[in-house]
Order: structure tokens, then C-alpha cells, then sequence
DNA sequence: TATGAATGAGCCTTCATTCAT
DNA sequence: AATGAATGAAGGCTCATTCAT
């Protein structure tokens, strides 16, 4: 059997993605370890400390389960690269897999932000977002400016994020929506084109210039 | 004085949209509203008919402030509609406005579904789905198919809102953020822009042709 | 319509009688009598003088439909007396008229003991067991000892009182068991019998003496 | 110091008994027990449970105290053993020993019917029923009908529990009653005569026959 | 006479945490 | 390394009562 520390990190992870930090209670989370309350204290000090662990834990198992690059090399082209990481990051967000809460437990982690958010951000999330800037730029060309970039990353990472945020909405607006193999390659394929499409507008315009378009009046 | 029931409202508005449905207590709700704990009992029978109350409440006074048509007629062109129906999510997304905590309180009420939000859905978002889907068509034209269509809004959709939801993450990343006008007007350009362009390159491609493009190996 | 103050007092019985004292609620007993909440107040100063009231007027009511001597004749006797008596206190108990809650509510009052019980006591309860005592007397003979009256007197009550304060207990003993006028009927006629047949047997010996009987040892 | 569980059943015991269950606070419950008032939710759940757990306990304990055969062979003559069982019985109800609230919390425990009385019944109550039903079918004889053995049990029950359920009732009536050694003796010798009495009239007589008496009109 | 609104006290329960073993 | 027992703080809710009209 497993290790009480990772049994907990397990079963914690669950539980935090369904309830929510304050929703979840340490009794719930020993309970489903089984293990006593006690343990909690003994092995991450507290509850805050426990929750970011968990959360540490499950970003860096989804990573190794999905490379941002995808496992392309650095000097692929941009428009595959791009797909690579929109791939993983969906197949991130909505896998079923092992750790299938991780998904919901990174918008939990993203929208109710507490301190673990900070150590998150810095670990992992700023890096990610780095990546996909410099596909992003790649794409722009050399004479975006730092704000397209980040727009345009926004609009990226805001496409992919809303089929697990919005999740709950999406199900009820649409109750055959189940995130398989098939459907979630469509979604991917459309992210892709979509952000593909929208970037490569931006090209030949420059900056603010670019922002102010027809339809500014 | 407002009325009891009113400063409940916005006091309970303030502190859900600060701490989500479990962290708020009704006793600092009741502290910031001046009235008595026993009064939630009173107005709203308990904490959830309050916090579905309030997020009706909400809702109901942002789309007064932001209408989703913009004010546009129905037979306006589709670019204008798209645009106003983005700066107006966006607005209501982020105003700082009386209630300036209705972002973060949708927010809230989307990702930590409870009872309220099957009314909510029911009764307001649908409809705006509906709205942004039939510009959508619109632009895509007759032959798109309702899951491109679908793909398209939760594209637009998403970015929009990823404002609000990563807002914690993206002030980390990117400390100078703030939602003023000039930025949100540069978003609102930017989401439109870039999202007249993914749908645009849509057309002439039908269905899952369009979706299967040149990156699916 | 019936004045507010009645309504109250029949609502009243019938939710004391269910809940007992501190079960009901003064917002129970209002919804069911029509009225607002603050009539209990205006028209009775508070809860326990209500409760009082509802004795009192439960009571006197049940002792004009049954009342203690049954019609007879003072001069009638003694075995008609004492039939007459048992026959009173049983359908007073068990009646489903229209405080079908008399019986119910005089239980609660008597084990349940509040200040109200007291005043009860005094106003009723005492005169009817001097009521009672008289007949004892009458069947025992002078030579019967206040303790042996006393005695037999709780001897009738208590196998009276016994078919409502067990009701719960013999219902679920004997699932059948229901109080139709023939059923009763047989109760009266049994407890009759038994008592005289239990009265009787002390005539003849005096009182500690008569106590003493042949099976303690 | 006896084990938290054991000083909160004793506790509980006392105030369930004085105040019932609803008037019964965990924190008066605590307080005599001198633990923390989450005590009772750690060992008990929750109140109601406390509740039954009480209940059981002090049935249990007062069983062992006062069997109901008081200790009689079976084939001991029926006269015997009803007496050591109206003996065992009113000392359950009244004796002062440890468990002294033993017999006004029976009483409530059977006036005001929660779920804890059903397992009573079950448990406990039918049993004693039983084996008095035996006792007096023996007095009766063969051709006693069920009825007149429910009839005559009600009868003999119903004058015992008396003395506590209107106990409140009795002592204001008759200020120097008090239940010491002697009183119960002659209370236990008139029962038990009164009652052989009211059975033995019955024999010779059969069913519907002995309960249609002379003063039936 | 009657009412809707408001209040303060108190209750049951839950929870994260710690203690003694 | 691990556990069962115990704790104090707080939270949601209910209730009898009062106030202003």
C-alpha cells in the first residue's frame, strides 16, 4: 500500500476538486486515505499547507503526464508548437486519468486564490505562460508589441480554461456535452485554427494601431 | 436609509463575491448591512435563498447597465453586434460600478455550482447564449453547423471571461494590470478582432471538414 | 369568523398538544389560527400565559361535554357514581370531538409540569378528585382510612389515565388498537368492574392492616 | 474520573429527564459533565442519539437493579410472581439510586414518542408485557380471552406508572407524600391486592360475557 | 385592534487543531 | 509514525419578544 503522505496528497486532491478548500474537511479527506485526522497535522502541519501541496502535487504529475512543448522540439514550426501546447493543455484540464480532479482543482486553485496561488505562479504557471508567449511571438513576428502578445496568450489560455470553467454552464446549455477522445480533438483542432486565424490577422498592422480597428468609433 | 432587505443585497454581494457561498458568513454580512443575523432569516429564509437572491439581484442590474444587444438594432450588421455584445460582457465582467463585485460573484456562481445556478441558466444565460449564437451564425453563414457555432461562442465567451477568472493570475504575472478604460477598450478591440478572424476562416469550410484541418495528424 | 383570541386558543390546543410546551412555537400556532405573530403577544402577554389559557379553557370545555358526575344525582348509588365517573374521565381522555386534542394536551399539562399546572390544580383537578374520593368513600365503608381512599383513587385514575399517557406504547403493542365507542366501551366497563372488585376486597379489613396482606414478606 | 462517555450519559440522564428532550440544552448536559460541549458529538453524534443511548442505558441499568421476575422461579405461584413484579416495577419508577432520574425519563421516553421509542418497544417494553400478560393469564385461567389479559395488564400497569407520571399531580394534592421504603411498601401491597382482586372477578365470567357488567346501561 | 419588521439570545452542530499515548 | 480522544471557536438557524405604525 501506498505511503500515508501520498495517500493523503491523493485523497485530498479529490476532495479539494469537488468541495473547494474551505468546502472540504480534513475528516472527509482522512476518511477516504484512511487515515487518522491526526495525520494531517503530522505530515503537512495544516490545512492551508496540505492544500499546497496538493496542489503542487497534481501540476507537476499533469505536466509530466502532458508537456507543455508536447514533446516537440524547441525549433518546430510555430503553428505546430502551438497546437502541442493547446493540446496538452486541454488534455490537462479535462483528463479523466489518474489524477481526473486536476482539472477542476487548478480553477479552484485559480479562482479562489490563496497564498499557495503565489508559489503556483511562480513555479510553473509563469513559465508555461512564457512559453506560450514566445509561440506567440514567433507567430507575430518581430514587431508585436508585449501587450499583443499577452492578449493574444489571454485569448488562447481564456479558450481553453472556459470548457473547465464554464463546465457546469456548457452541460446544462448543452446536456450531450462529454468530454471524449473525439470531442475533445475537435475542440482542440478549433482552438487551434481559431487562435491560428486570430493571430495571424494581427500581422503587418502594428500595436495600438493594430487594436484600433474598424470598429473602435 | 436604503431599505433592510436592499442593504442585505449589496452587503451579501460584497462578501460572497469575496469569499464564495461557503466562506461568506452571515454574521459579516449582517455587520456590514447594520441589521441583525436574524433578519437573513427574515428576508431571504437562509444563506442559500440569499445568495440566489443576490445573485439574481446582480445579474438583473448589470444587464440593465449593460444591455447584451449594446443597444443595437436587431438588424444591425453582425461586426457591430459582436462587438457590442463583447464591450458589454466585458463591462459587466469588470465595472467597478455599484455592484462591483458582479464579475467575481458570476464567477463564483459558475464555477461553485449550486441550486441557483440551474435558475440562473434557465433564466438569463441561455438567452444571452442564444443572442451571441445567432450573431455567430450570422456571420458564419448558412452553413455552419450548430457544434461550430457552439465552438465559436464558447471561443468568444471564454476570452471574455478569462478576465475575471484568471484576473489573480494575470495581475501576478503582469503587476501593472488594471481594467481602466483605455485597457478595456483595447481588450474589447482585441477580442473582437481577433475573434472575427477565427470565425472568418471558418467560412467556405464546412462542419467537421473545418474541424479536422491541417494540424491533425 | 371566530374572534382572533379564540382561534388562538384552539390552534394553540392543538399545537401544544402535539408538540408540547417548549415544542410549539408561538409562529405555528399563528399560522394555523390566521394571525400575525405579535396577536400572541397582545392578547396573552406571552407564550406560558397562553399555554395557561389553552389549559383552562381545554378543560372547562371537556368538563361541560363530560361532566365529572356523569348527570346522576348526588344521592345515586355509589356503583352508578363510580361508573359514571370512569366513563366521564375516559371519553374526556380519548374523545376525537372537537378539542379532539383534550386528552393530549392534559397529559402534557400533568407531566410536563409548568406554573400553569398549579392554577389547574387548584381551579379543577381537586375537586375532581375529592369528587372521586367521596365515591371510594361511600364504596369503602366508614371504617376506610384516608391513605386507603387515596389509594384506590389512584388505582381509577391511573388505569384511566394509563390508555393515554401509554397511547403510544399500546398502539404499537397491539396495532389494532383504536378507541371506537365500543372499544371504549369495554374499557369502561372493565375498569369499573376491576376497581369495585379491588374496592371491595378491602372491606372488611382496616386500613395498614388491610396493606399487609398475605404476600408480603 | 469515569470516561467522558459515561459522565455524559450519567449527565444527560439527569437533565433529559428534568426537561424532557427538546428543553434539554447539550450545553447544561456538558457542563454537569464537565467536557466540552463537541464531546457529545464526538461519542454520541448528535443529541438525538445522545437521547437513546440514555434511554437504553438507564433502562438497562434499572432492569439489572430490579428484574422483573424479582428473582422468582417461573413455576413460582402467579400471586407471587405478580407481586415481585408490581415491586420490581414501582421501584424502577421511583427508587433514588444512581440512575434516579431512571423513572421520570421512562415517562418521558414514553409520553412524548421519538424514534428511540420504537427500539424501547421492541427492545424491551414487549417483553415485560409479555411476561405479565403471562402472569395474569395464569390468574384468569384458560378461558381468558386476549382482550381481558390487555385489559387487566393496562389495569395493573397503568396504576403503577401512575404514581410517577402524576407525581407532580399527587404531591400537590397531598404535600407529604414521598416515595421512602414503607410508602412503596403499602403502595406495592395495595397495588398488587387491588389488582388480584379486579382479575379474580373476572374468572367464571368469559370474555365480552365478564366485561358487559352489572352497570352497564 | 392588528400588523410587518426587527431584534438579541441561545441552540445544535461542525471543524481544524492539539494532546497523551 | 500514528492514533483515539478532546477542545474551543464559530456558524447557521430558530425563537419569543418588541417596536413603529
Amino acid at each position: 500500500m501506498a505511503g500515508t503522505r501520498q495517500r493523503l496528497l491523493e485523497a485530498a486532491g479529490e476532495v479539494f476538486a469537488r468541495q473547494g478548500f474551505r468546502g472540504a474537511t480534513i475528516r472527509e479527506i482522512c476518511k477516504r486515505a484512511k487515515v487518522n485526522v491526526a495525520a494531517v497535522n503530522y505530515h503537512f502541519r495544516n490545512k492551508q499547507q496540505l492544500y499546497a501541496d496538493v496542489l503542487k502535487f497534481a501540476h507537476r504529475y499533469a505536466m509530466e503526464c502532458y508537456p507543455p512543448n508536447g514533446g516537440l522540439p524547441t525549433d518546430a514550426p510555430a503553428e505546430q508548437r502551438l497546437q502541442a501546447f493547446v493540446r496538452s493543455f486541454l488534455h490537462r484540464l479535462t483528463d479523466k486519468g489518474r489524477p481526473a480532479w486536476h482539472g477542476r482543482l487548478m480553477i479552484r486553485g485559480i479562482t479562489e486564490p490563496t497564498a499557495a496561488l503565489d508559489v503556483l505562479v511562480e513555479q510553473s504557471i509563469r513559465a508555461q505562460f512564457e512559453l506560450l508567449a514566445s509561440i506567440v511571438g514567433d507567430l507575430l513576428g518581430p514587431d508585436a508589441t508585449p501587450m499583443q502578445i499577452r492578449l493574444c496568450c489571454s485569448s488562447i489560455i481564456g479558450q481553453c480554461m472556459h470548457f473547465q470553467v464554464a463546465r457546469e454552464v456548457l452541460s446544462r446549455l448543452n446536456p450531450d456535452l462529454v468530454y471524449d477522445a473525439s470531442t475533445l480533438k475537435a475542440i482542440v483542432e478549433h482552438v487551434v485554427q481559431f487562435s491560428l486565424a486570430g493571430i495571424k490577422c494581427l500581422n503587418g498592422s502594428t500595436g495600438r494601431q493594430a487594436a484600433s480597428g474598424t470598429f473602435t468609433q
